[in-house]
RNA sequence: GCGGGUGUAGCUCAGUGGUAGAGCGCCACGUUGCCAACGUGGUUGUCGUGGGUUCAAGUCCCAUCACCCGCUCCA
């Protein structure tokens, strides 16, 4: 009968897009720019829509007076809003100096690209050649592989091995200047690395007229940072005790080496950011309760379960300051079967944000995270220097607070809602094509629709669309045949048509019509307003 | 970054060196009392972009851009 999304349906969506103006590509008229996309009239609602959902469910709309369900306490929710460009020394201090700046290396005959930081290798002599043998992998492993690729470059056997003289341990290839002699750690022959080159994934631009480096500047990678640099404009000016939340609303941009799959990979995307500051000793509940918190918001917002999942991270992909991170991902129909594409992440970041923006960037340090240092003993990355730590007056205690981090996909999100909703269903041999977008989400939420053009009805019609334009977007449709005008508002997920008829003109009721029900039934014209307002109600 | 595919009207697509097309959509008028009705008329093009070959290029060649798939990479 109905059917959802499949990956043939998933170019219908991309093209539904394009005709009804949710998605362009940018910069169409000269080709496009790989990695921008533009949302059009109706793209522009629904994406609104969700980042107001969104600040209302968790900021405005808070109750900050009683524990929500599952939270271990009451708390508050508060905004912010930053710039895009900040001092260059915030992205060294957070890591993604560090970890967006890398230098990459090409293999010219296996075509495979490498981290300059991560490939190592060892030296070796035999039969009167020297050369570095790379691999990627480390420790024993390391050992083995190079052993058996010298090997096999020399056209040799393994009971030849004492043949080979190393005369250097695994050590990183940044070590090596010249690449000639170099082994790529997939290739058959000497010298087929590129140089290294440097891959920058935060954007870089330059504060001032007059563009020099000591102007250099980043567009942000993400918001979450500009809040932890106002936490303690926050706090003090705020009245904010903890537990407490940020959230922050914004565009972030990296350069992604791929983007791909319409606007999941953007490289200009918008965030939507909390971060949720507690006691430490309690950061392991307030995380799993964000988890559960923010995977309920999608699933109430009509994401199937069964698409959406609560994936733990593994031990080996946490970052190195986390000690828990969740991701919510849906099974974008672009996708392979069974894999899962991230909407939110959720990451318990301990105390490394702060710290780092006042110590100095940190590093792990065995159990501990420690400022990182350079050759001299100084920090890699200086820090503010200014406690920004948290004072609680009732425990006469300086600390700092730990961090739960729901960062969600503003884009990401609009994409799985719009391919959640794309629906192709047979109505008496016809193909009708639905989206089921949730009426707190749908760009247009009514359609105001004159059932034929006399006697009164485009008039009563219009008096009644002006009347609930005030208070919620409704649309005016009065050309063509009826029936196409509720399939045209099905098409972009308007969830209810008002239609002015016959039986109007004598009673004042109207027909009131479902997207998804396609039922129909009568309604005084003054409890439009009203019924609407009820539908639209937050419920979650 | 590499390999393969694609690019023609708003959308889906046909067009195999010789006048740029179809369906749908859209607009107007008429008709029309509830699920893409009907009639008549109308609208739509830098054939992705730039160069080349040719008397002649949507079609052949080169370059380039974008999108899709697969590698690679990655919050």
């Amino acid at each position: 009968m109905t059917t959802n999304m499949s990956s043939e349906s998933m170019d219908k969506l991309v093209s539904l897009c394009k005709r009804r103006g949710f998605l362009f590509p940018s910069s169409e008229i000269y080709g496009g720019l790989n990695g921008f996309w533009d949302y059009g009239p109706l793209g522009v609602e629904l994406k609104r829509n969700i980042k107001e959902a969104w600040w209302k469910d968790m900021v405005s709309a808070h109750d900050d007076l009683d524990a929500p369900e599952g939270a271990p306490t009451a708390y508050q929710m508060v905004g912010l809003d930053c710039s895009i460009i900040m001092h260059p020394q915030v992205w060294k201090c957070s890591g993604h100096y560090d970890l967006f700046h890398d230098f990459m290396v090409d293999c010219r005959e296996t075509k495979k690209r490498y981290r300059h930081d991560q490939v190592r290798g060892r030296w070796v002599e035999a039969r009167g050649k020297k050369f570095f043998v790379a691999t990627q992998s480390g420790g024993e492993e390391g050992f083995k592989e190079t052993e058996t690729r010298a090997l096999k470059h020399l056209g040799l056997r393994s009971k030849q091995v004492d043949e080979l003289s190393w005369t250097s341990p695994l050590v990183s290839l940044t070590t090596v200047d010249s690449f000639a002699e170099v082994l790529g750690p997939d290739a058959g022959e000497l010298g087929t690395l590129t140089p290294p080159r440097e891959f920058n994934l935060m954007f870089k631009t330059f504060v001032g007229a007059l563009s020099g480096e000591e102007g250099a500047a980043f567009l942000r990678p993400e918001t979450a940072q500009g809040i932890f640099v106002n936490f303690k404009n926050v706090v003090d000016s705020s009245r904010v005790r903890l537990p407490f939340g940020i959230a922050q609303v914004g565009k972030s941009f990296r350069n992604e080496i791929t983007p791909r799959n319409f606007t999941f990979r953007s490289r200009e995307f918008e965030q939507m950011e909390i971060e949720f500051f507690c006691h430490p000793s309690q950061s392991a509940e307030w995380y799993r309760y964000w988890r559960d918190r923010r995977y309920r918001w999608y699933t109430g917002l009509g994401l199937a379960s069964s698409r959406l999942r609560l994936r733990d991270h593994d031990a080996d992909e946490l970052s190195h300051y986390s000690c828990g991170t969740a991701d919510i991902e849906y099974a974008f129909p672009f996708l392979p079967p069974g894999e899962f594409g991230e909407l939110e992440g959720i990451a318990h970041r301990g105390d490394f944000d702060l710290r780092s923006h006042r110590e100095g960037k940190l590093a792990r340090n065995g159990e501990d995270l420690a400022v990182e240092v350079d050759g001299e003993g100084k920090p890699r990355h200086r820090g503010s220097g200014k406690d920004i730590r948290y004072f609680d007056d009732q425990l006469k205690e300086r600390f700092y607070p730990h961090v739960i981090e729901p960062s969600a996909g503003a884009d990401r999100g609009t994409l799985a809602f719009l391919c959640e909703a794309f629906h192709e269903e047979q109505v008496e041999g016809e193909t009708r094509t639905v989206l089921r977008l949730h009426p707190r989400l749908a760009p247009i939420k009514v359609a105001v629709l004159p059932l034929v053009n006399k006697d009164g009805m485009p008039e009563m019609a219009a008096k009644l669309y002006k009347e609930l334009k005030r208070d919620h977007a409704a649309y005016f449709d009065d050309g063509g045949a009826i029936g196409r005008r509720y399939r045209r508002q099905d098409e972009v997920g308007t969830p209810f048509c008002v239609t002015v008829d016959g039986q109007s003109l004598v009673d004042g009721s109207v027909t009131w019509r479902d997207r998804d029900t396609l039922e129909q039934v009568r309604l005084g014209a003054a409890e439009v307003l009203p019924e609407l307002h009820r539908r639209l109600r937050a419920t979650c």
